[in-house]
DNA sequence: TACTGTCTGTTCGTTGCCGTACGGTGGTTT
DNA sequence: AAACCACCGTACGGCAACGAACAGACAGTA
């Protein structure tokens, strides 16, 4: 995203594999490296002391983890892990706080995509509580494929249902219902998109706003356009 | 809270009146003006385009609006207002820029502040979809008295149920479940603390971990300690 | 004092989701 | 091939919370 402030990380960037359910923070570790993703997703899990536990924070293409870097801190009961493998980079946290302090443009930037996430959580927190369990699937769905290049997203009902904090059999029969209206297609451990504007408009007022936020915050577009038919 | 850095700021403070209700921000408005608390409260509320809407982030004591004057853009699908009238500071976004460009060390509270504050709306979301109306009550009411000097809040049901985003009587049922309990007591209007270990254990592991590491990162206490007796 | 508007308590039918459980099926191992 | 395991589909009783509605209580105003 940077052009110039690239060149301040390019030479301490490591590309890595990220496999999936890797654990790229754990709550009250120190963070020694941080990460940048191509193509990877990881989610930013919520933990309770009982056990409970839900995703709040979505992270994918040109996201990094950990927030943390940006004021010397280590995370606290916040787990964050991969979530759909794929490529990233990552670099020491040392060097990347030397390079915010070096360049204000890259300070700003990351700063702003802090604003973003914060307000990716605060609709999580709010859709958590205002929508369906379909609805919140639809979202949550949109959220990953926006993130990735192709339509197939490998994930297990069991896996979807810690994310949305349902029960198993609960992502089962959301899957089945989305699929039933023709919007995805599953099969064993995998989604595929069918309809990108038909899931839009079931997921209606759960998706759109932080996206839109993600926009005018960094300048890209995060949102995938429309595949198939425009609308 | 910052002894030297303080005194950056001191001079362009302006003691102000904090009335409930008052918009601190709207979505897409720029920020003008910034605030900081001392016995107000503010709820950052998320809302969607059909109109829902819920509680994500709460501020109070020493806590500050808005988190976008660190990295220069306007606040977005957000909306922040006063929820519990009292008084605080405002200054204006420019020289508080100014003083977090000036001093390494207020903008390193500042952005401590703000992971404090990521986690806190976190575990918003993670309440939101695992805990009970009552447990999110109690959970809300704690937050809710660790940021006053009194045991008595100032709201109506019809407030709190636009929080929780719950319905009216939703509010009123929790909070005469509480109330049998002999946890608080309510008139018309008000909530009163009366029993703040037995409220701690009926919200169990909803609340806690944003306290705990707002303490860590911070280095104050936010909790109050016990005040009838010990435990 | 009477009036009015806001706030609170309660009720009733309805529903979305939970907890639990069981059986089927694809994929992988030996 | 046979066995095994992870994953998926479905079913059923139960309950928490919902939406809607109504009546009583409090507080400010005329």
């Amino acid at each position: 995203m940077p052009p110039s402030d690239f060149a301040l990380l390019a030479p301490d960037l490591i590309a890595v594999d990220l496999p999936s359910k890797k654990p790229l923070s754990e709550p009250n570790v120190d963070i020694a490296t941080n990460w940048f993703f191509e193509t990877a997703i990881a989610s930013v899990v919520a933990m309770s002391p009982d056990g409970h536990q839900s995703e709040s924070g979505f992270i994918g293409r040109y996201g990094f983890v950990d927030i943390a870097t940006l004021l010397g801190s280590t995370a606290v009961t916040i787990q964050c892990c991969i979530q759909v493998a794929a490529t990233g980079y990552s670099i020491p946290t040392v060097v990347l706080q030397q390079a915010i302090a070096a360049s204000p443009t890259l300070n700003q930037l990351l700063l702003r995509y802090v604003q973003a996430f914060i307000i990716q959580v605060a609709h999580t927190a709010l859709s958590n509580a205002a929508h369906s369990v379909e609805k919140r699937l639809a979202r949550w769905l949109l959220m990953c494929f926006d993130r990735l290049d192709g339509d197939e997203v490998d994930m297990t009902h069991e896996f979807l249902s810690l994310m949305l904090n349902v029960r198993r059999s609960g992502a089962t029969e959301a899957l089945a219902s989305l699929s039933g209206a023709g919007l995805i297609a599953t099969r064993r451990g995998f989604v595929t998109l069918r309809d990108l504007d038909g899931l839009r408009d079931l997921a209606s007022d759960s998706y759109g706003a932080p996206e839109e936020a993600y926009e005018k915050l960094i300048g890209a577009t995060l949102s995938r356009t429309a595949k198939p038919a425009g609308r």
